[in-house]
DNA sequence: CAGTGGTCTAGACCACAGT
DNA sequence: CTGTGGTCTAGACCACTGC
């Protein structure tokens, strides 16, 4: 694998080790479930020390692309990688892609005790008040997604007194609490009325809606719901099996 | 913290020395910009060589929290990758997730020319002839998702001559022409007639579209378009900051 | 120039899974 | 038991970069 950096500068001798590997098994050379050389062989063979071979094993195991087993040896996987790297871009890096002029506006700011409703959301939290935000999202002149945010005043108090004015409430949260977990919901749904007056689309049009729930070890951070236009936007996401390869991608009109 | 590989058996040193700085960093004791201490300066620190030290760093670096420059040092990032891990599961696993008999049919099948339009699709194309089909699949008495798909017979001249009676083309192609490169495009939209009519939904309802075009290295590999109705389905993805949580997760067509 | 990370070596010991 | 992968060491040289 290695890599999916740029050109091939000179390839570092486990890097090579790992694309003949690679190479050998992506043309069937090596179909799934072929035993791999042991280490051993393999660094007689490349005249190398066996943790440079080791070095390549390890990551075409991560990669997904081979399972070791200890005692047996290494094998190709049978079905490799079944999972892709999907990019989060903020908001305005996305609007700023589209060379539209980027603006937020607070719609609205409750400070409220969580309603049962709220405890699925924010699942783990304690009982403390939560923020509970509105956010419009523009570019240009066409509003861009919407963005309906609860934040858990126990796990970050000082937005309680935060104004979000000069930073929206997504990337001042990141300098806050970082989250060392997300779980992010993807799905299609109509609009119903008021997010299609919002975001100026037809009542029942399809919405694209990303939710994230993101915790900080096991304390909720915050639930977001961002809701786009469906037929302005697009979620990418790119895998390859070295995950070096995350490339930068993202969102598009 | 690093890992989410099952309990905790016993951290290896590299483990530990990964954990240990990526909770510094997570807990913003060394925020963004930080610079984190010289290998040689943890090696000390752990009282080991200044590899084990160098494997947990270019962990870190992989996974997007710490920056390396030589001469420099190591810095916390300043705006760490937020990607998500996207599980693209096998549509008969999902199916079997919701405890529904699962069977599909295949609707259209043509070995054509590639149209101009399909070039596009497969990207890199070189001319040969691909197959075009179209999948129903079922999730009991309802049409759950469908998929179109277009498989580069360049890539894989043996699905020209299969039936896929037996196995869906996705996780045929998986056996045949495992891939190096994916691309996804989610996006949500209405339900034109046709797909409205073979998902029984009515036109215009939200679908939940997910794009996937694969490349054997730089071959096309297929090209396929899964459509969901978008009030029954969603796409879950899930992020912790050390990648190695790599969710097993279902498999892939 | 000096000092960093990047790579590599030639050993070593261990845990574990087969026999 | 044996042999595998997993980990670790105490060195080494190199390339790059900033001074």
């Amino acid at each position: 694998m290695t890599s999916a950096t740029s050109p091939r500068a000179a390839p570092t001798l486990h890097e090579r080790i790992t694309g003949d590997i690679e190479s050998r098994i992506l043309s069937g050379e090596w179909p799934p479930g072929a035993r791999i050389p042991f280490e051993h062989e393999l660094s007689a063979r490349y005249g190398c020390s066996r943790m440079t071979v080791n070095k390549a094993l390890t990551e075409l195991a991560r990669s997904g692309l081979i399972e070791r087993r200890r005692k047996v040896g290494s094998f190709v996987t049978h079905s490799p990688a079944r999972s892709a790297l999907l990019e989060i871009p903020e908001i305005k890096a996305e609007v700023d892609a589209l060379g539209e002029p980027y603006r937020y506006e607070i719609l609205s700011r409750r400070r409220r005790r969580p309603a049962r409703a709220d405890a699925r959301l924010l699942e783990g939290h304690e009982g403390a008040e939560v923020l509970d935000l509105t956010v419009r999202h523009w570019a240009g002149e066409r509003p861009f997604c919407l963005e309906e945010r609860l934040i858990n005043l126990g796990a970050s108090p000082e937005a309680a007194a935060e104004s979000f004015a000069e930073l929206p409430p997504g990337p001042w949260l990141l300098r806050r609490a970082p989250w060392t977990n997300a779980e992010h919901r993807i799905r299609a749904r109509g609009a119903d009325p008021r997010r299609a007056g919002l975001l100026k689309v037809a009542p029942g049009s399809p919405l694209l809606t990303v939710e994230r729930r993101t915790w900080s070890g096991r304390t909720p951070v915050t639930y977001v719901q961002i809701t786009y236009p469906g037929d302005r936007q697009e979620l990418v996401a790119r895998f390859s099996p070295g995950q070096r390869g995350a490339t930068p991608g993202s969102t598009a009109a």
